[in-house]
DNA sequence: TCTGGGGTCCTCAGACGA
DNA sequence: TCTGTCGTCTGAGGACCC
């Protein structure tokens, strides 16, 4: 097994060509280029209300026992120092954009994974991949001011296991610096992988984790000896299938550049429950008009719509509905919600509600509906709330109708 | 104490047509 | 004409990821 470090002093070793790049607590860093004063202290970006959760914690906060998507009141119980931060999501798109397009000057096949983390493959470079490794880090860093730690191996999951184990590590006196690069060997992947614990395998959460330990499966090397037929009868088929490959070391999956969204949803905690359809449908229609504004920047529409409730009790049901024709207009988006949400008893108390779109298709090759003949159409309407928007800000024009009700605020991933 | 938001993929059940 | 089977679609829910 060899580890790099930042120096680069390591001896030379033969390595895959995959490379995962993961950022170092990605929101709270780009916060503290903006507020330098931060640095240091423990940070958290999150919904600081009672319903909020930590989206990224500061190692010096993970030093505290903190971690993402932990709820706010427990962080603020094991660090009474925090400083919590709303969040401003556009900015981090705006850096995560930046630092895509320098991997991109590396290879042109980049996966982005979501705005902190990307899989590279650098097959057709003409540099060693530990080496692009290290340049990556240092031109994020030069470039952008932000940290990350570079995984290279010969498959995904492989690369994304060691950029994990690049990583700093948390400590009372702060962060103690991480390999910065760490390589999984070609030809040892499976000693490597042998010891560690099971839910270092992507896909092995909870439930998973519960399901393995009853038939006695700590380690990835006890999950890879273990008979698949057996296996198939804890975990289901397809996802046996999928964790034996990988506890083997078989991940073949390439890196794909640029992916098409399947679908777009947006959903809302309230501070409050919800208990009448007239409070949770004005909700639905904000949602609606947030949801389908994205499809139309998107360029996409899309003909199943999904509603997603979450009770009081936190018990979660979803209605959806197939329509005949795509949509991207919000007032027909909504119509088709609220006709979903009619079917459910909400009398109990509603704390979350969500719309979605799925079968996404490009939107020029949509049919027209009915409510595209009438004129002027509800996508001519939409059209012109888009240039206004465009013009003005996204807060000059809403929807008639759309909820104002105080009740919501909780969103972490909501920008102040 | 109490559990966000935005996604993907899988499973299962029921309906329906060939 | 009736019945059984198979494949496909749809809807609902669960698990997992960052």
């Amino acid at each position: 097994m060899t580890k790099e470090n930042s120096s680069g002093d390591s001896r030379p070793t033969q390595s895959g060509t995959i490379l995962h790049v993961d950022m170092d607590a990605f929101f709270v860093s780009v916060e503290q280029l903006r507020r330098p004063e931060l640095r240091g202290l423990p940070v958290a970006v999150g919904g600081p209300g009672s319903r909020g959760v930590v989206a990224s914690a500061s190692y010096e906060a993970r030093a505290y026992g903190v971690h993402s998507a932990m709820p706010s009141g427990q962080a603020r119980r094991l660090c009474p120092d925090i400083v919590f931060l709303p969040g401003d999501h556009e900015l981090y798109s705006e850096v995560s954009g930046r630092i895509m397009d320098i991997l991109r000057s590396f290879t042109p096949l980049v996966e982005p994974l979501s705005v902190d983390e990307a899989f590279l493959d650098v097959s057709g470079a003409h540099r060693p991949p530990v080496e692009i490794g290290h340049l990556i880090r240092k031109e994020v860093l030069d470039e952008e001011g932000i940290n990350c730690a570079v995984g290279v191996a010969s498959a995904k999951f492989l690369a994304k296991l060691g950029s994990k184990l690049a990583k700093p590590t948390p400590t009372p006196a702060g962060p103690s610096a991480g390999v910065g690069v760490f390589v999984v060997p070609l030809g040892e992947e499976r000693a490597f992988l042998s010891p560690r614990p099971v839910t270092d395998i992507w896909g092995v959460g909870p439930v998973t984790l519960a399901h393995l330990k009853r038939i006695g499966i700590a380690t990835i090397g006890e999950l890879a000896e273990f008979p698949l037929e057996r296996l198939e009868e804890v975990v289901g088929k397809a996802h046996s299938k999928h964790l034996h490959n990988l506890a083997n070391a078989v991940d073949p999956r390439p890196v794909i550049p640029e992916t098409a969204a399947k679908s777009m949803s947006r959903e809302e905690t309230f501070v409050r429950d919800l208990h009448t359809h007239v409070e949770l449908g004005a909700e639905l229609v904000a949602l609606s008009d947030s949801v389908a504004s994205r499809l139309r920047a998107a360029g996409v529409a899309g003909r199943t719509v999904t509603i997603k409730i979450r009770f009081g009790d936190f018990s979660t049901i979803t209605r959806s509905h197939t329509l005949a024709s795509s949509v991207d207009s919000g007032v027909v988006l909504a119509r088709e919600a609220k006709q979903l949400l009619k079917t459910v008893d909400v009398a109990p108390g509603v704390r979350l509600i969500g719309v979605g779109v799925s079968e996404l298709e490009d939107s020029s090759q949509r049919q027209l509906s009915f409510d595209d003949t009438a004129v002027p159409s509800w996508h001519d309407v939409d059209m012109a709330i888009d240039r206004i928007r465009g013009r003005f800000g996204s807060g000059a024009i809403r929807p008639g109708g759309a909820a104002d009700t105080g009740s919501r605020g909780t969103s972490s991933n909501r920008p102040n």
